[in-house]
DNA sequence: GGAAGGTACGTTATCGTTATCTCAATTAGG
DNA sequence: CCTAATTGAGATAACGATAACGTACCTTCC
């Protein structure tokens, strides 16, 4: 049998009396505070791996009123778009001594408030948040109590957090160009969430170079940013699929969500349909025809947007507010007609 | 100008002040422990509620020894396997009120090592690990101090963990004799990365399948569990791949990543090459030939393993081990020989 | 009427760590 | 050799919440 019958882990004062010192000493040592011989040294660092001591954090943090713990908040993490970013942040969160509490809210606005909330109760030292999808009055009010928050993807409150945004506009703007250079006329705009600030900023782009050229909107569409809302919007505007010769879609999963209905009801893509998506998620070149879509640096946001917060946590608000420009990349789905 | 300083949170003794009580009464009354006096109650209450007042979690988990946090470890967040797994988990825990910290290893065993230390700083209650990359000692070792464990696809140590094992021993056994119906009988394996324990009960399947029917694998070779990986797979076997007529691989993402290579090679597939993932990923079903994978119940999985977790986390050990069973999902890289 | 029990609260001590102060021992300078 | 500076290390007191214990005061019933 093995004898280790789990026993209250080690306290700094255990490892102070094994040491043959005070608690104060051993905490100096550990901290590398200084003020301690170089024999007793020796005696606490050999102490403190003898007993595997692991400082008690809750006491640390409660002392010191710092948890060295950052929140990020996504709208859904099964979402390929948000673990790149998630992976960028925490890349440069743990060389910093940070550990990140990565929070998914399945896309429930009353979900985000009360993961902010708990965030707070976990006294993080800050937190990025992914695509908020709160109204901008509850919004300002969740992130009043924390100490600093990073905003992606929600340029308002630049008072109140640091932010980065996609240039989702500019994106747009290139995609409905480029399409119409290449004939197409008639645009269908799968939207996503209504409550996406994203979502705005590619309508008003899409609509402004439409504008440009005597066009506007033939469909625009909600829907759930995945595959199946993808599904649904097909669903929803085959039966005047004829209407329209080209498709932006809010994001990469909407747009291969809609491929396959599309396909089995006889829409041949591009020839009948051109389609474009947004965030350029690996599967998008995987899928014949392979998807057109704006490319966004995802892991590159998620390690800009912690070094901001770090920045922020530190009291240094030299960057205020990043904007990123997302890349047009041009495949199958939108070929020159001819 | 706004007034709000972010001063001090305010404690439990500023709501017992504003109560006119004592910080006693207020933990009674917040924690619903009785022994409180209806105006009391009222009054502590309204108090709380005009402060904004939280209690503060290092406080309490340095008094109780619980932080009503538990965590999830997995080796790659950005591999689409994982982040379904973490919803489930997260689905069963955050009702049950728990915090779920996931974190992510990025296929590094001594990343593994040091975020279960991590994980044991923050006093996690308990922790599920997805895939651990650890060898049988280092693991022991490193979950010896954590008080519950839940072990994903990893059936040692069944005397310190619960463990939940996908049975891709049989479910590869099926993939080859349904390969073998349809006339194959030059296998490749790409084998994902060596010190996964999944990997190991594939092979043993594969190979257990194989030999009753006096065949053997043509190719085994270890890759990446990624694109990346199934790329770099496809170069390698390349020059050699008259020498089989069916691969499978260690996940969907190997299989992916080694469509395009192969096509541009003008290796035809399913008509040279059967290929035959694993774990159903969506992208899978998405791509042209559609790809024939074993499909694992991913966000079941996380749902099981966190209500296990649980249930140790509580004392109670019902299920020790629990087994299930992926299913063959046929799909175009698999289709019989004509 | 007084012992027994109940209710509503307050006091004290504690969790593990560390900032601050204190004191003792050592060393340096004159 | 004695004072002043320097260094090593302990004692104390928080941080915020709460378990355990105390203490009033009020019922209740023989």
């Amino acid at each position: 049998m093995d004898m280790k019958p789990v026993l209250r882990p080690p306290t700094i004062t255990d490892v102070a009396e094994a040491a043959g010192v005070s608690p104060m000493t051993v905490s100096r040592v550990l901290n590398g505070r200084g003020g301690a011989g170089e024999e007793t040294r020796r005696r606490v660092l050999e102490a403190a791996r003898a007993l595997s001591y692991r400082p008690n954090t809750f006491a640390k943090s409660l002392k010191n009123d710092r948890s060295n713990t950052v929140g990020i908040v996504v709208p859904d993490i099964v979402n390929p778009f948000f673990p790149e970013i998630i992976r960028g942040a925490e890349l440069v969160a743990r060389p910093a001594g940070y550990t990140l509490l990565s929070c998914n809210v399945v896309e429930d606005p009353e979900r985000e408030e009360e993961v902010l909330g708990m965030l707070l109760d976990k006294r993080v030292d800050g937190l990025i948040i992914c695509s908020a999808r709160l109204d901008e009055e509850r919004l300002l009010r969740a992130i009043a109590p924390h100490r600093a928050v990073v905003l992606i993807n929600r340029a308002a409150a630049k008072r109140h957090a640091g932010t980065i945004e996609v240039d989702y506009r500019a994106g747009v703007e290139a995609v409905v160009m480029q399409l119409i250079a290449q004939g197409r006329t008639r645009f269908g705009f799968a939207a996503g969430p209504s409550s996406s600030h994203g979502g705005r900023k590619r309508r008003e782009g899409i609509e402004a170079a439409l504008a440009r050229h005597g066009l506007s909107l033939v469909f625009d569409l909600p829907c759930t940013p995945d595959l199946q809302g993808g599904a649904e919007i097909a669903a929803r505007f085959l039966p005047e699929a004829a209407r329209i010769d080209a498709m932006i879609c809010y994001n990469d999963l909407i747009a291969l969500g809609m491929m396959r209905p599309l396909a089995q009801a006889g829409v041949s893509v591009p020839g009948d349909i051109a389609i474009v998506g947004c965030d350029d998620i690996p599967a998008s070149s995987l899928v014949s025809p392979a998807l057109t879509t704006l490319r966004i640096a995802k892991q590159d946001l998620g390690e800009m947007a912690m070094r901001m917060l770090l920045d922020r946590i530190a009291g240094r608000n030299a960057q205020q507010g990043i904007v990123i420009e997302p890349d047009l990349i041009l495949r199958a789905t939108t070929p020159a007609l001819g």
